[in-house]
DNA sequence: GGGCCACTGGTCAGGTTGCCCAGTGGATAC
DNA sequence: GTATCCACTGGGCAACCTGACCAGTGGCCC
């Protein structure tokens, strides 16, 4: 779905401060409450806004560690590997890629050496043929996403 | 920051019902509001909760396809690349890491096509030396938290 | 012209929020 | 044993916001 320079201000003025409410937003778009709510509905049934979920800090959790891991896997062992890692809660996040590796991981651990643990928890099941591991070392661009819906709003 | 169960129980809560609000917590949780209202507030200021912005979807903003690239940088050239890759709004995530390559980033785009103007544009800056790409076909574990939280509240 | 659609500005009842309070029970310190 | 601290409870309060309506307006397309 495209989305015009109205969805794209109330994006961004949502992420920015999440904790305004519809009309405060409409106050500060300019806009009449009814079309914040409609444009938010939209937004939202449209799939752009997937949700409003708290983000959770893994480091202020107790997992100050973040890696990722490329994975090789034998032929036809796809599906269980799948489940496999979705079963370890460190691991946060699992995507198949095309190149060298045939699946890449995000993984977090209490400590270098607990990582060590989480690692062969996730290579330790029959399939995974070799597995490399980056380190998190800084993060200079946490996830984000208002420059993408500033550039997705001009475009239009 | 350790969370207990009642901490858990909530963020779980949170995460799956977002939209739920401080009395609906309450009731669900079998809790006074005050203390829903008082455990939300010491997550919130010691950074477990980062905040409760939207999830924005890139591929229902028109950006349907993600890679990750690995970057090896030149000596010293580390800042400037930061600031470069920042300034590309393509770039959701930037990560610097230990092992063959130097940084991480997460990319998406338009269509396959257009990832090679993303990649050219991201590359296309004196330092860094080489970039290999991997395109992402599936996401098996879309960027999760909640079975990370319930280990950390049951680790209590 | 007619129909369609988005937006405006208004109303309404109902629920929720943020804030306060006194009282209770458990854990800790003296 | 007693005092102190802390988290939680259950209650109450005014103020605010939400979700739902409505009629009226202007732009756009057939």
């Amino acid at each position: 779905m495209a989305i015009d320079r109205l969805d794209g201000r109330l994006l961004v003025l949502l992420a920015r401060e999440p904790r305004i409410g519809v009309l405060e937003a409409s106050r500060r778009l300019g806009v009449a409450r009814g079309t914040v709510q409609a444009r938010l509905d939209r937004l939202q049934s449209s799939g752009v806004i997937r949700g409003f979920g708290p983000e959770v800090d893994p480091a202020a959790l107790g997992y100050p560690v973040t890696a990722f891991a490329t994975l090789e896997i034998s032929q036809g062992q796809g599906p269980d590997v799948r489940a496999h890692l979705s079963s370890v809660p460190e691991v946060l996040e699992l995507h198949t890629t095309t190149g060298s590796g045939d699946m890449l991981c995000r993984l977090v651990a209490r400590s270098n050496a607990d990582l060590q643990r989480v690692i062969d928890r996730v290579v330790g099941f029959p399939g995974i043929v070799r597995a490399s591991t980056a380190i998190v070392m800084e993060n200079p661009v946490p996830l984000r996403i208002i420059p993408l819906v500033e550039q997705a709003a001009a475009d239009v």
